[in-house]
DNA sequence: TGATTGATTTAGGCTAGCCTAAATATAAGA
DNA sequence: TCTTATATTTAGGCTAGCCTAAATCAATCA
């Protein structure tokens, strides 16, 4: 397998390009705190080994090779993170960094052994997807909490995990998976709510409320899988 | 912590320290498949960070701190073969490879999680001792097989671990941890024996008997705990 | 004791990744 | 269109570890 850094490098360039569209030497120098100059030296080398297209002051896009490998490394990120709070009882704010490392040590049958130990998860402990190990990733169309308006309820699907502060200040108002929420005030000049929540009320910001993704409620009584699930296919071949 | 390099380095230094009193450039060479010019240098960047006392030309030993250091890493690798054994169902020859990698990463956060999740096991998955966190490695006395006579029976304690293909042999002969073996017969011209284990026999050369280590059989009675441990502690401070 | 030989160390080089400073290309504004 | 600001790339250097070849030490044997 590749180097530590090299995979971190892909990994980066994945999000990027899933979140943003274009990946510029700017946004990787800033995501892994590295000079502009290094992440040019290391595009240059990427692009040489065929993992990714480069058109210089331009911006960079993987390969359908690199894509491959860059999805590999966050499907081994999230089992990792799935273990590290199912087995070993951590919180969810206290997973990134662990998993960040264990991700680039884990051969082809680790992986396969943690998945089957875990059970073949198909979420992380943030709501994300696990890829499969075809590389194919499922994602289901997820509102953010902040583009709902006042009276809707929902339940939480997923949220971001680019702050273990926002995982912990969430986890703090009981605002974990598959909680419902009430929208109750929306204060439409600076987007903040007032949610209630396991029958606490609170009043969080439309920054915090952008990092929350829910779905419909769910019907109570049928469906309970099936509920408005505009299900989205990134397989490997399709630019998300 | 240190870099991966150097923790390779260091638990070396404590294994042949251990085994072979001496510690020299070119064992050290020979273990860590590395030129003993490589190996040159980086004893001189060891010793100037205090990790090892060096004298040139003779060879080199852990100080306290490099002891310390050292330990930890074993623990740590110890306790990830258990995980692997234990919760991911490896084979115990299948283990090492990964537990080389897995122990570079462990936080003191990971390895007290993991510790805990494992149930704070006192052995790993061949025989030897996982030393406590504050470095106390407590072994037990214990006989190779190549030592026992003719008629005696005991019990595996301890499989060397430094071959999967003896580990993976041994097993095949159902030569695994706790078994009873009977020694039927001893060559003694070259050490070789035939043993009754789980009332089947097989001939072992005196080679791979010296890699199975046993203990008298358990009383069966009583005193399943305490049979003939001529207990030697080997804490930090003290040389093995 | 003195020569020989094997182990060890030193010298000189290489690669992966990182950095800062300098050069250059692009895009936006006058 | 021309200038200027900003992003990107190139140049030149550094460190950790590795290597081979050359030099040096120490232990043994004649
Ligand atoms: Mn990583
Ligand atoms: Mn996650
Ligand atoms: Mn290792
Ligand atoms: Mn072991």
């Amino acid at each position: 397998m590749a180097s530590e850094n090299v995979e971190d490098y892909l990994k980066s360039i994945y999000t990027l390009q899933s979140k943003e569209g274009r990946v510029t030497t700017s946004s990787l120098s800033e995501r892994l705190r590295v000079s502009a100059a290094s992440v040019s030296e290391m595009i240059k080398k990427l692009a040489d080994e065929g993992s990714v297209h480069h058109t210089p002051y331009k911006g960079v896009a993987l390969t359908e090779e690199g894509k491959t490998r860059a999805i590999r490394i966050v499907r081994r990120h999230r089992l990792w993170e799935v273990f590290l709070v199912e087995v070993l009882k951590y919180e969810w704010d206290e997973i990134h960094e662990e998993a960040e490392r264990l991700e680039h040590i884990t051969s082809d049958k680790l992986e396969e052994r943690l998945d089957a130990a875990l059970g073949y998860p198909t979420k992380d402990p943030h709501g994300d997807v696990i890829p499969t190990r075809e590389g194919k990733v499922v994602q289901f169309g997820q509102a953010s909490l902040a583009s709902l308006k006042v009276g809707e309820q929902c339940v939480v699907s997923r949220v971001s995990d680019s702050s273990p502060d926002v995982l912990k200040y969430a986890s703090k108002l009981g605002i974990t998976l598959r909680k419902k929420i009430h929208i109750r005030e929306k204060l439409e000049f600076d987007g903040s709510l007032r949610v209630q929540v396991e029958g606490r009320e609170h009043f969080i910001s439309g920054k915090l409320a952008q990092h929350i993704f829910v779905e419909p409620v769910a019907d109570e009584k049928r469906r309970r899988s099936k509920s408005f699930k505009r299900v989205r296919t990134i397989s490997r071949g399709k630019s998300s």
